[in-house]
DNA sequence: GTGGTCTAGACCACG
DNA sequence: GTGGTCTAGACCACC
């Protein structure tokens, strides 16, 4: 279900998050959907259940999930429209992005062939693809 | 010349390389050019010598800069070479992030239309000849 | 485990990059080992911690270990094809000093019986098949 | 007569050194000769009077020079044979990085054919007639 | 507990 | 004056 790589940079509760937020947007969590236990995901990753509540954690202040406590934790219903607001955020860092590259002298051309390259495959549906190919991405 | 965040996350010795680098892709560092010394930018800044010296070494292993000790830091010949290979990393990064907008359903027009707003408004390099594949420029 | 001499010129930082570099390829360190925690080198070489730090950062921009935050440091799957890249470059070293040698006048017999001498003493790598064209032992 | 680079990562007083000392093994100072005088070289390379003193304080220190005040400095009978000597240092140098070749697994075969190489090249020994049968070599 | 960053202050070698 | 190393001690994020 969840792919997490320990040798990573990127910190493990960080991919946990992410990795969650790409199954809802896939579909493999949908709105209302139960999450795994943080007892269960933290023996199935092999990972400290401080590190898996952390994420947890994090989700729910983001309001992607609710935790009723006793219960379990739940993708929240507007789930999918906070994410897609939250890529607003990530559209901003392309644009940062963008701005030293073009400082650099790498072409638009380049630029917009590697956006349309990846518009080319389309991933909405619960197919899968290479998508981790670790990356440096801060703040 | 140099503007530093205490409070950002990044670290402080990253925003110093960062924004070393994006001096000499101004042009405000030439090559040959000698930079700061430690102490020097260390009171400008008001920050330890010891995080501006651990930038200036993390420069100089990128082969950005030349240090001669008992002389000087200076920007080496090909230092606008190195930091176009280095601009071509972030383009990967780029590639990873229009994974995730393309997954949360941003439309391929809202990602290529920030890259050509950005490319819009030229950041004048220093003298690129062959910078955009297309002489794309406003007024 | 690792041999410092703080009164020599080279520094400590360095002489435990070349030390843990040396387990790893003697074997003590084997692939995906944890290396010694920073703390506790410091305490048992008495060492700073920052300098065991600056190592271990060394290591890890080369390659030769991975550096999971809150985790740890482990040799990286790959380290020994680095250090074999790595060792390319000494070779290089010796090229050099080769040349200044034969400037001087030193018989090519006399260094050649150096290098001789020295693969003469097996010193038990792991598990290199294809090490030395001639399978020369002593006796 | 004498190159020197200065932005390279070798002191630069330790460069003079070497390269006066490489002039004396290739016979363009012989035995007697007077050097040039800490001004004039300090003028034709551009280098503080200072930096060139210790250049030749250090060669001093070694016996390969004598500086007889307000005379000049004179390349030492005996200079060839102590730089004979000094080039045995050298050896034990390789000797030692010879190990950390096989320790890497290096084959004996590649270290002995880059001496082989070197050696394969005469570079005009110190003394008397045809020498460069072949010539133009930078260092 | 782990690694990572930063500060303060000292000392050295080089030019 | 320059860069480079080391120590001491502190604080942070992560596991």
């Amino acid at each position: 279900m969840l792919f997490i790589n320990k040798m990573s940079s990127k910190p493990i509760y960080e991919q946990i998050v992410d990795s969650v937020e790409r199954n809802i947007l896939l579909g493999v969590y949908p709105p209302g959907c139960a999450l795994p236990s943080v007892r269960e995901l933290s023996m199935k990753l092999g990972i400290n259940p401080n590190t898996i509540q952390k994420s947890y954690g994090e989700l729910t202040r983001r309001g992607v999930i609710l935790t009723s406590p006793g219960s379990g934790c739940y993708v929240s219903e507007n789930a999918l429209d906070i994410l897609k607001i939250q890529a607003q955020a990530k559209l901003q860092t392309i644009r940062q992005l963008a701005i030293e590259l073009q400082l650099a002298g790498v072409p638009k051309g380049d630029v917009l062939a590697t956006i349309a390259e990846v518009y080319a495959h389309p991933k909405s549906p619960p197919s899968h693809s290479e998508t981790t190919s670790e990356g440096g991405v801060d703040t």
